[in-house]
DNA sequence: TGTATTTTGTGAATTGTTTCACAATAGATC
DNA sequence: GATCTATTGTGAAACAATTCACAAAATACA
């Protein structure tokens, strides 16, 4: 678009933090930039790429496909970040062959696919009773980091990492600051 | 379950913090155990219910009935946690009809429907181009807290709440913290 | 080329959060 | 009922994150 340089107070507008946040973080990590003559957007993108591995892409698995995993494996966005689906799975593939969507595996091949496509993330979304069981399993073949949608705190060794995502706490969160809001206002009229 | 004591280190344990951290929380919001007989399991469920207002039921709508929209829409768990999806709205109804699920109706229609259940929160899950927009047309309506799905940064009045929920960030954090973790340990080999 | 101005880069100050450590005390045990 | 023990409750200490404030430097402009 033309754009040769952008501002600490530019990027922090956008992002919705302070300039001196968006200084603090660049000079962390060894960005620099020009006094007068803020950030260069090229070398910036450039650094940003390699800060977040942006360069490479990282093949991951999408485990149980209910709703949500059918949704996730759909999720065009993924792609744009270099999160490349390789494979769902699921213990009951045939209920989900349906639509011309991406293929849904029995996890009995689990094993296989990881080790092909070089898997070492998958993201968790299978009911709450059978998260921990599943977990273990792919640790075992060497899954490293999980990206867990069930509400369960998985037991995992210390080499592997989780992210959890609890959906209805978020949903949760927005609920009680919109009535601690609303208390706050009456007690002002 | 016949449990009637908890204590902050069974707590702890289970919630993946520290006991000091229960305490510390507990004792911020009121809430009082007996040295060396723990909590009231009874007492702290109540307390708890009434802090995050989990006595009351509160009614939210989707807007947006993509793939994620329609996975939110179907997600049972909400239901157990006073999380009530009363409607679901889209540009396109017709285009979701199909199966036997929660109903969809057109964007006209979210003023009627908002105001009849008293709904004050919105799950948004309309494409990133279009977020903006329904944003603003939620708030209108008195919507005054968002939970946001869309990799956009919303602008809202202060009274109105926003949570942003962004997919590909949290797979992004667990592909990064793997690969920075296989880099610490190729290192030390 | 010199001066004014803008923006970075970063120590220091502030603010916020987590952990420590231990007195107080309720309950268990004899 | 006296003593022992486990657990809470919370100030103080340590740690972490954010904001402030300003010198240093690069650009703009005369």
């Amino acid at each position: 678009m033309g754009v040769t340089r952008v501002y600490s107070y530019t990027l922090a507008g956008k992002a919705g933090v302070t300039p001196e946040q968006v200084r603090k973080d660049f000079s962390e990590y060894g960005i620099k930039g020009n006094r007068r003559g803020g950030y260069l957007t090229e070398s910036l993108i450039r650094a940003i790429e390699v800060i977040f591995s942006r360069d490479r892409k990282s093949n991951v698995v999408v485990v149980g496909m209910g709703n949500l995993g059918q949704a996730l494996s759909r999720y065009e966005r993924f792609a744009g970040r270099g999160i490349n689906i390789v494979a769902t799975f699921d213990i009951d593939p045939y209920k989900h062959k349906s639509r011309s969507d991406i293929h849904v595996y029995p996890m009995e091949r689990l094993e296989e696919i990881t080790e092909r496509f070089g898997v070492t993330v998958a993201i968790l979304a299978v009911p709450e009773i059978s998260a921990q069981e599943v977990c273990d399993e792919l640790v075992n073949l060497g899954i490293r980091g999980i990206v867990n949608f069930s509400p369960v705190l998985l037991k995992v060794p210390q080499y592997v990492v989780v992210n959890n995502v609890n959906l209805s706490d978020e949903i949760e969160s927005v609920i009680l600051s919109v009535r601690r809001m609303k208390e706050e206002q009456t007690l002002f009229l």
